[in-house]
DNA sequence: AATGAATGAGCATTCATTCAT
DNA sequence: TATGAATGAATGCTCATTCAT
């Protein structure tokens, strides 16, 4: 038993390690430059050890898309702590995702993997942190409803597919074309993302 | 003057045969699935000869995205002939986008190839058919504004930013998401749409 | 006749446009710069117009060599009339051939070309040239044999083909090395040179 | 330990067989005949593989040159003592360096690989064994000083680097011009050489 | 003579994955 | 379990030369 969880621990410890290196070289090369080479350097382990915790490269990015999604689920969770009326709380979802975007642009980038790669294919266990996320929204907005302040024509489940949708749209516009938009128009992040925000309010509310 | 005529003609089908063929592999085997060596023996061309007609691989793909960029501006401009009000109008743009994105998904991906990729840069061609859509739909605002039918609060330029940002958002999450939130949550692709026009309407309403 | 004169004089043009087009390429781009396709733009005319007047890309390489072995010539020729004694024009030479890779880099490895390039074969007029420079040596030495001003155990052919054994090494050192032993040791270019000057000197004077 | 020794064996006769497949397509297609495809299916290594011992071309070069001033030290150290006096290590020297090329023309060529060529760099490495190489010579030059046999207007370091600059062109001379000096002056290889010894010897004695 | 479109072998380098030890 | 050496297909791009018109 004592060996067995020791052992146990040490694998644990072996396949974090694993996804922290990964992550450090995607902070340093970008998305696409992780490759195997660089995590056994970095991880001082054989190339060939890493297949005995990762069936592929693949896994590895799915580990830490799940991994990103779950901090940005804690992160919703947090920031609709300090709202009191669902609208607000709405609101709140918006600009914490943003504010994700900004603090780890690696991890909204792996959150949104899967939406833009079309070779990949989500795992049950990625699809479940995606409904996990989902299913906030949608009970924010349910609460909305029972409020009175939703507009009663829009269903919680379709809106909550919908924010999604739409912010995570409006990040990656920010995130691209978001210095030419300053440069040649003079208008801010942060004001688009306001008006963002503003349609989406007026668009909901009673 | 004939013999010039004719080869300038040969030259051009030679251009568009390399598209064509370009097309038609990442039909196949998506946008990253394009190589010169597939793109010569589709056109059965020599490899050199393709880099006759286009300086390198990314010169084809810029003019893919510039023809489907203006392929989706012909199909924005077509759309807004039928609608009377200027409201109308904008919904229809987004109603086109879903449409344009059905009938032609590579078509819809090259338009916002830029947007998700990082490493490529736009040409100044790229961004004035994108400047040109952007327009389209500010004039539209602009009018919707004179006819007191917009939120007086909501900035032309703005919404029509938010709009694109929004609008291609919501269309990469049905086209990823579309199956599987059918399968679970039997909600189709029309409703998300539906959903998300009114939304917008909605929140851009005066 | 007339005609014929036009033609022929047309033709001479554009051989002189192909190698001076040639030239500034290589200028620009190294001796290694140089491409067909490049000399085609320069001078405007077609590729395979290049081959009716070069054979190959050989062929313009082994031309300017030619012009570079005749500039060389006329360098000496100049340097040894401010001379009085032969000896005095043996060094002489030896510093016009430093100053003529000083200011014609270009044309000094052209000179040099056939000396380092295995694969290349001198053609008879190569060889001309190289045997005109390498006899007015001889004539030199002659003299100063005749002056008394030579060691008589030197035959005047022998030190001819050594002189520019010797210099032509010296010069490539100077420019290969040249910085990293004026970095490193504190030796400028201009002392390597009159070192070498000196030894020769001392090695061939009476 | 057995096993680990073993490995490490195995290893660095991969090294070598891969430097030695390079020593062998080059003896048979020159310097620039160098690729490495060919190296691949010479050592019947993959491709892929000749990367795990070399990092790129250029380094495989690298260790030939470097090989190949080792050897030519050696070369110098082991003919200097068959001299008594520093003037005769001298002048063995030369023929040393002589002999060397006549010997192993390849490994010639590789020792001024990088005084040929403008567009490598010289590791730290090379740079050393060339400095032992100039140093031995300086060391001589200077016990010639000692012992009054060596001009005393001459300084070793000078010195040393104009008698590798002047062996080198002079064997390169002979390399390229040898056949046809024979031919057409009848002077043979060996006659220039001397020439070329007493010249020097001449140049520098006191 | 002049054109210039077409050729296609050539090349260095990368990297996910496998497998014998 | 762990290793790490080996694989080899894949890829974008170049350029001297040819040849039909």
């Amino acid at each position: 038993m004592e060996i067995k969880g020791r052992k146990l621990k040490e694998k644990q410890e072996r396949y974090n390690a694993i996804l922290e290196a990964s992550e450090k070289i995607m902070q340093a090369d970008g998305l696409y430059g992780l490759n195997m080479d660089l995590v056994a350097k970095e991880t001082q382990l054989a190339k060939g050890t890493l297949y005995l915790y990762f069936k592929n490269k693949e896994e590895i990015l799915a580990a830490l898309s799940l991994k990103s999604r779950n901090l940005l689920f804690e992160a919703f969770a947090k920031s609709i702590k300090k709202s009191k009326t669902p609208i607000e709380q709405l609101k709140a979802i918006i600009l914490a995702n943003y504010q994700f975007f900004k603090k780890y642009p690696l991890y909204f980038e792996l959150v949104s993997l899967y939406e833009i790669n079309n070779k990949l294919t989500e795992t049950e266990e990625l699809q479940q942190s995606s409904y996990k996320i989902s299913q906030m929204v949608v009970e924010i907005a349910q609460k909305a409803k029972d409020n009175k302040t939703l507009n009663p024509n829009i269903d919680p489940v379709n809106f909550s597919i919908c924010l999604w949708g739409m912010t995570v749209g409006m990040i990656q516009l920010i995130k691209v074309r978001g210095a030419i938009i300053k440069q040649y128009q003079g208008i801010s992040e942060k004001e688009i993302l306001s008006s963002f925000v503003a349609i989406v309010e007026n668009g909901i509310r009673d």
